[in-house]
DNA sequence: CCGTTTCAGTGAACCGGTTCAGAAGGCCGC
DNA sequence: GCGGCCTTCTGAACCGGTTCACTGAAACGG
């Protein structure tokens, strides 16, 4: 095991410069000393190698400097992009993310809430796999908590980075309308308990209103899977002549299974996703999906959270809205 | 500013029991006590809801339970998978990672690698962008540094997971000879100062041996301009007969180019790409890779780093071996 | 039976900052 | 000339654990 090399504290400063360790604290942080004092310490600081030990400050000040980051599931790209993005934003604030993955176990999800509050952050940013769960209100209460995706019910959680699903169905489901189909078949993760994406709700009174004739089928997680049922869903004589799906990598099964099929995209069916990730634009043909402008939920997540911290007042709820990336594989080429 | 919650120290567990704050230290510990002590200290324990403060712990003992993870760029499909896995293998060794990322910059990168080690990482896992960086050493010798993909030149780091890229080229271009190609183009990201993927050096050699005619282009970052780039690769006269890109997402500009052209895949032109990203089975057609066992990396570097942390001897140097997954982008369907 | 180990537990120092109450000095107005 | 206020700085307590040197007692060995 290699030995630290030993570094500066706080109080060799101040003896080389023959102020208190108090002073030289405050005069570090530029509060409560002279201008000229300031310069001395920094100059001493610099002289002699001092650096802050944040694990030190943090056990004195109560703050850590580091934003909790829960993640439903890390194995899904959004929440990945997400989680790189929030990284990314807080360390350009000086802060540092600490991102921990729930594996889609609301219980582990409540057991790491926990973890990360006993690991003093300073603040939490989650993307609830159970909203509902009662360990969120306690924890707001103990420390900033900003939700993205769904608000956390009951806790009134200290700010809201919330996506407009419902805005998102109806530009998928008029896009389809405005092409002129009429039967269009909606596969979604899971019909109940995925609070940011209330398909079936909303999908049925939507497709009401724009008279559309819509069929909503569970998705299975995983690839094989989505394409085997999107292979059963389309086989049949009374095959819809549009698929919206809740999330592009479930279109991607459906692409798989219009190969199967020997179908054509967008000739026999008209495919529609929903994320926008990278890699759909450079499917055979580019995929219409519904985009959610990842960088402006980051930033939106980051700022609540660093302002409730710091203690700034802030509109607590931002609301996203998604817009629509129209390609071949509802116009054709 | 939602005030936190007093938790019990263990000072008070010591009233509770009538023992030292230092017995309760080591009985929590569960070293230098009895047994029955222990169990009386933890009964007391969960009584009082005591928890132990991580950061007071750290403050005390100088280990902080945090790894730093620090990446080229999280840009990459590749160094996002590896974040990812990193940071949850961690987790399950009740160590937390801190995910840094250096956006292509080796200044940047070095700036980061000290912020680690002042915020006090107990260890470092680095993928470097600049491996001969003089810092390297310095920091190998206060805190255990593992890299990947390449060995820090110059510091004896504590540990290494290396990838066998002769190898992963040795295989796609065999693999391109045995279905008769005879004329390769081979995209690179850059040519130098990518020491993980030494192409122009070994890709030559191999050529050579292989009895293959080569040409080494350099792909542009974006997915635009590889696209660009490689339609003027391909449509002149000489057009070569496969390609070989060093990462999926250049073929996936290949891709897009052969469309541009109305080139069949692999008809026209067979394509190999280097990463096997989970959507490269996902292309029309499927496309043929190098695949590297992403999870094999991750457990090795966690692996490492922690018994160096933990100051068990280990074997310092672990390589790995990509393997092929052959796909219809060379064979055709 | 007495000297030596081992074991369980204690007290105090320590990790390296922050913060609070208070003191010294300078400046102000009256 | 004096009370009051502001600025700058000090001393000491504090954050909440860990660890080291040491003690008393029990176990052990010859």
């Amino acid at each position: 095991m290699p030995e630290r090399r030993k570094r500066a504290t706080i109080r060799e400063v101040a003896q080389a410069t023959g102020l208190s360790p108090a002073a030289v604290s405050y005069a570090l942080r530029g509060i409560q000393t002279s201008e000229e004092t300031q310069e001395r310490v920094r100059a001493a600081a610099d002289e002699l190698g001092y650096e802050a030990h944040p694990i030190a400050r943090a056990l004195a000040s109560g703050r850590t400097g580091m934003v909790g980051l829960l993640c439903g599931s890390l194995e899904d790209y959004w929440q990945q992009s997400l989680a790189v993005g929030i990284s990314r934003s807080l360390l350009a604030r000086d802060r540092y993310a600490l991102i921990v993955d729930a594996f889609n176990d609301p219980d582990r999800e409540l057991a790491l809430a926990r973890q990360l509050r006993d690991q003093r952050v300073d603040g939490l940013i989650v993307q609830s796999l159970d909203p509902s769960a009662p360990l969120w209100p306690e924890l707001s209460e103990s420390l900033p908590v900003v939700s993205i995706g769904d608000a956390l019910h009951g806790g009134r959680s200290q700010g809201e980075v919330v996506f407009d699903n419902r805005r998102g169905v109806t530009l998928a489901l008029e896009h389809l309308r405005d092409l002129g189909h009429r039967r269009v078949m909606v596969l979604t993760p899971t019909l109940d308990s995925t609070p940011d994406r209330p398909a079936d709700v909303h999908v049925n009174a939507e497709a009401e209103r724009l008279g559309l004739e819509v069929r909503v089928v569970v998705a299975p997680q995983s690839l094989a899977e989505t394409t085997e049922a999107a292979v059963r869903a389309l086989r049949g004589p009374d095959r819809p002549s549009a698929v919206f799906c809740f999330s592009d990598s479930i279109a991607y099964g459906v692409y798989a299974a219009t190969r199967v099929l020997g179908l054509a995209v967008p000739g026999d069916v008209a495919v529609c996703g929903y994320d926008n990730h990278p890699m759909s634009a450079l499917l055979t043909p580019p995929l219409t999906t519904v985009d959610w402008d990842i960088d402006g939920i980051v930033h939106s997540a980051v700022r609540l959270v660093v302002d409730v911290i710091d203690g700034k007042p802030r509109k607590r709820r931002v609301v996203r809205e998604p817009s629509l990336r129209v390609r071949e594989s509802t116009t054709g080429a």
